[in-house]
RNA sequence: UGCCCGAUAGUAUAAUGGUAGUACGUCAGAUUCUGGAUCUGAAUGUCGAGGUUCGAGCCCUUGUCGGGCAACCA
């Protein structure tokens, strides 16, 4: 019930309301949908949520979605991305119809192409790639056409052809579409359609030398394809025109572009070239680093693809320009992962506590695996006299409303007993070493008779229970909401505290049994997850995220 | 100062000529064997000026501001 009405509730983005008319209309009788990447690159939260819209709608409308690859660009294009970026779409939860390629269409791109010629739309240009700028004028002066736009439709069938035949070097010839020099929009300046480029292919290998450029290849395979939604991101929408226009020239299949806003997220940036130079500089270790907003570096990071869908959903679908707050996408995978994280006990700093009432046998102790989730279990935990719990979960003169340990002060260990400070042990430099305290026998955890009531509930480690491992904490990539908006290089704004390695902390002994892939809780401490560093003994965690921390707020206002 | 796109709380996102709502964040309180989670409450908004209309966030005019477009990248 509550479900349906929520669904009634959940208003439309603009581009379902256009499907939804089209499909209403009969314009269509279902939808195609694409995502469209080039291989050159990782993908990052910005794609999840073109793909998280172009899936979703598909999936939504009873229709389907191609995966296809603009690899029209030999040069930056490999392999190796291709990869990728089928394994992160599949992580997310997506699966598509068809997997497809820009290169499959060379042959048809350049029958089209030749159809433009024949059609007296296009022609062979000369000109270095800087006298076509000129020529190009500027938006506020129209352009000149050059003397290369009046070759016979013969001529250029044939110069084209030699193109083809790698008769001519890079940057040579090239063969432009033959539309308007005067055009307000400067898409329309008798634009590139296919350039030389001696360079071998990742799929045709070394079969062409020419290639056609996006505006030439894009459209038509959307056309070929007979997608009926194109959806892409605002730069295009300038590119528009020239999409009909081609369309409209060949008699070809019309699919239609529609342009949505692309992600921004503050404290980081979006886009590949420079997250690519953060990878190839060193300021972070590779595309999975978990500081970086690729999908592989979130999946490493402990995201979960539920929480990035649920935040794709989050953030909507529009036109104007946007910088998503970081705390969104942080409530998002808290939301999830409070859900489904087996909590741990883990002490990062680690300050010893001696029962000094305790006769030192071995108690075990059973707690909760998760507490939001009544079929989660229990787990068993180690109890001994002697103990670690946080360093900053004690002070010796605290502040009001201090809920924690304190000289005299009463509170309760997860899980286990009520324990009272009688003493501190500090060294000759006045450092607190050891606190010796006694706990209450009746206080145990679930048969509570102590009639005690305490603020602060702690968590702990049996000293020689504990097992130890390494925790990478990660923080935001840069100390600024918007890096690449600010005077200068991006680079000047990044967070040198964005990692803070603890090589040792002290967990619970079924801290062992971790495996990879699996969300954990660290009590009070946040949500960790086995990092594949890890090896044999060695475990290494990274953070996800933290917990919400309300006592740093209160400190923080002094 | 060419063309195009856009402008609703701090950040996002609804309201499709008829009570400006939701989420995150913030603040306050309740509750809690995680200062987590949960629950309750609060503050904060239609870029400006005209116009059309009984009535405008929405339509029109105009201004302002932000973004995009002059790659043999996509």
């Amino acid at each position: 019930m509550a479900e349906i009405k929520r669904e009634e509730e959940k208003s439309l983005n603009f581009i379902e309301e256009i499907v939804e008319e089209d499909l209403r209309s009969g314009k269509h009788k279902s939808i195609l949908t694409r995502f469209p990447p080039e291989p050159n690159g990782y993908l990052h939260i910005g794609h999840a949520k073109s793909i998280c819209l172009n899936f979703g709608l598909a999936s939504k409308y009873g229709g389907e979605t191609n995966l296809r690859f603009d690899d029209t660009n030999p040069v930056t294009e490999e392999t190796e991305y291709v990869e990728s970026i089928k394994e992160d779409i599949k992580w997310l939860g997506f699966s598509w119809a068809r997997e497809l390629y820009a290169s499959d269409y060379f042959e048809q791109l350049y029958q089209l192409a030749v159809q433009l010629i024949k059609m007296g739309l296009a022609y062979v240009d000369d000109s270095s790639s800087e006298e076509i700028a000129a020529q190009k004028g500027t938006p506020t002066e129209p352009g000149k056409r050059n003397q290369f736009a009046d070759r016979s439709i013969e001529e250029n069938l044939l110069l084209f052809q030699e193109m083809k035949e790698g008769r001519y070097k890079d940057g040579e010839k090239v063969l432009r579409a033959k539309v308007d020099m005067a055009s307000p929009n400067m898409q329309m300046r008798d634009p590139l359609i296919y350039r030389i480029k001696h360079a071998h292919h990742h799929r045709t290998g070394d079969k062409w030398c020419i290639y056609p450029m996006y505006d030439f290849a894009h459209g038509q395979s959307d056309s070929i394809e007979h997608i009926t939604h194109s959806i892409c991101t605002l730069e295009f929408v300038s590119h528009r025109p020239l999409y009909e226009w081609f369309i409209e020239q060949l008699g070809i299949y019309p699919s239609k572009q529609y342009e949505f806003a692309r992600l921004n997220l503050n404290y980081t940036v979006m886009s590949k070239r420079k997250l690519l130079q953060l990878v190839n500089e060193g300021y972070v270790t590779g595309w999975d680093d978990p500081r970086m907003p690729s999908i592989s570096g979130l999946r490493r990071r402990g995201y979960t693809p539920e929480s990035i869908r649920f935040f794709t959903e989050k953030i909507g679908v529009q036109k104007r320009d946007n910088l998503i707050d970081l705390s969104l996408l942080e409530f998002c995978i808290r939301e999830h992962l409070n859900r489904i994280a087996d909590r741990k006990m883990v002490v990062f700093d680690p300050l010893k506590i001696v029962l000094t009432n305790h006769n030192g046998e071995v108690e075990m102790l059973q707690s909760e695996n998760n507490p939001e989730d009544p079929e989660g279990g229990f787990r068993e935990i180690p109890f001994s006299s002697e103990l670690y719990i946080e360093q900053e979960d004690f002070m010796e003169h605290p502040p009001k409303k201090f809920f924690r340990l304190a000289p005299g002060q009463k509170v309760r260990l997860k899980s286990a007993y009520i324990i009272q400070c009688d003493e501190v042990v500090k060294d000759q430099q006045g450092k607190v070493t050891e606190l010796r305290c006694s706990y209450l026998p009746e206080s145990r955890s679930g048969g509570d008779q102590s009639g005690m009531k305490v603020q602060g509930t702690l968590h702990w480690v049996s000293v020689a229970h504990a097992v130890t491992a390494e925790v990478r904490l990660y923080d935001r990539l840069f100390r600024v909401e918007d890096p690449s908006n600010e005077d200068g290089n991006f680079k000047e704004y990044i967070n040198p505290d964005s990692l803070q390695v603890i090589k040792q902390v002290y967990a619970e002994p079924g801290l062992r049994e971790a495996v990879g892939g699996k969300p954990y809780q660290f009590m009070r401490k946040g949500y960790f997850c086995l990092d594949r560093d890890s090896s044999g003994d060695n475990m290494i965690f990274n953070r996800t995220v933290t917990l919400k921390d309300a006592w740093a707020k209160v400190q923080n206002k002094g």
